[in-house]
DNA sequence: CGACACGTTGATGTTAGTCAACTTTGGTGG
DNA sequence: CCACCAAAGTTGACTAACATCAACGTGTCG
């Protein structure tokens, strides 16, 4: 796209900030939104009708938020840290991506990512046990935030900060939250995984991990 | 797209017959190939290292198979039923994608309702027992056929046969087939549903089974 | 300092998985 | 046509894994 069309996507655009916590958007709302995630990360979540909650997606910088061409929002969007995205109404987005068949292109190849990742995602919660899938999303966490920090060739970070508490971690994993604590100390107490304080993870042994996460 | 285009994109397809239980492609290739069922039913699929098996998604005619955009295909795609499907080279597919926007839409439109539906199937490996998820198994492919056969208005079918066996209930549910087995059995027992053959199945009661699906 | 949210650990319960026997179905060839 | 066989499905007894319930840290912020 030229900078000029850039420049008119960019006005459209309003930018807001997200505090921790705040949901953005509601599952089963209209989609009267969508928006472009600037800074921070925030949770895609659904819920049983008994309130059993499930996170479906976790989103970071530059990805999309949001369901363009349709008219209803099937997932709750909520703030995991204090975000800023650009938000646009639905109706005006739909209509300058339907003039811009460059910004649509790059938005399917986009979702075409997203549910192949989802899909991915489909096996840890229908396959996997309890143990593999924590060490799974820990591997994943850390090829995630190596990817957004562009830390060279080295695709993996070794420590990293977790953006989820232990409730959200389980909601990812299908799992509880006494579950997910327990087979994180099964990992440190192998020597596998290292836990300075609550929210960091150090992993120590690259090779027993995928091991962990059944990828053997 | 104009009747002239569709004529080109279908000149570009080749007309393939795959049988039952024949795979059309494997988790890992390179994306060579991209298809459009015509008639069937196909199931996409992927596996741990050690051969637990996760059915990730069904298509059904209209739909479209394989990764365009993409170089290496994320799950196995095998019929489930005798197929007919259009089958296109990737880069004869892409090409022809990036010169015509209309066919990029309605290819987004596409992908952005199946990220809705693996979504909303990870709230159901996540989250919902084993009686839960068979009752919410049959009651969408019950709206499923429903929408394929077009039987008007009344969005249910109330008998139809399902095109899988246990063990791919089994593999799509995250569930073992003796479970499958039992909450088959349970239902009918229940006088909930029937179940005429082995692949028949009859809805008696949709308010009940809604109920055992967890939309209390 | 104290309150509260977050996290860990232990004891116990429940659900679904495993192992095994048995039945039904559908297809094949004598 | 029927006997036989393999594949699919069901059922039961037992087990393992995870959930539940409950008590007990720990760090953070007023």
């Amino acid at each position: 796209m030229s900078s000029g069309e850039l420049e008119v996507l960019n006005k459209m655009g309003r930018r807001v900030t997200v505090h921790r916590g705040q949901t953005l958007m509601w599952e089963g709302d209209d989609s009267s939104l969508v928006a472009n995630v600037i800074e921070g990360v925030l949770k895609l979540s659904t819920s049983t009708a008994d309130g059993r909650e499930q996170i479906v997606g976790v989103v970071y910088p530059s990805d999309f938020i949001g369901r363009p061409f349709g008219s209803t929002t099937h997932h709750s969007v909520t703030a995991l840290s204090d975000a800023r995205v650009c938000l646009f109404t639905r109706s005006a987005f739909d209509e300058f991506a339907r003039e811009h068949p460059e910004l649509e292109h790059k938005l399917l190849q986009r979702t075409l990512t997203e549910l192949d990742r989802a899909r991915h995602w489909m096996l840890l919660l229908g396959r996997k046990s309890a143990s593999e899938r924590v060490a799974t999303f820990l591997l994943e966490m850390s090829q995630r935030l190596a990817e957004a920090s562009c830390s060279g060739p080295a695709d993996m970070v070794s420590r990293f900060d977790l953006p989820l508490t232990r409730q959200q971690m389980a909601d990812l994993l299908g799992l509880t939250i006494e579950t997910v604590s327990r087979q994180l100390t099964r990992l440190r107490q192998a020597g596998i995984i290292d836990l300075p304080d609550r929210r960091a993870v150090v992993i120590l042994d690259q090779a027993a991990m995928e091991d962990a996460a059944g990828l053997a």
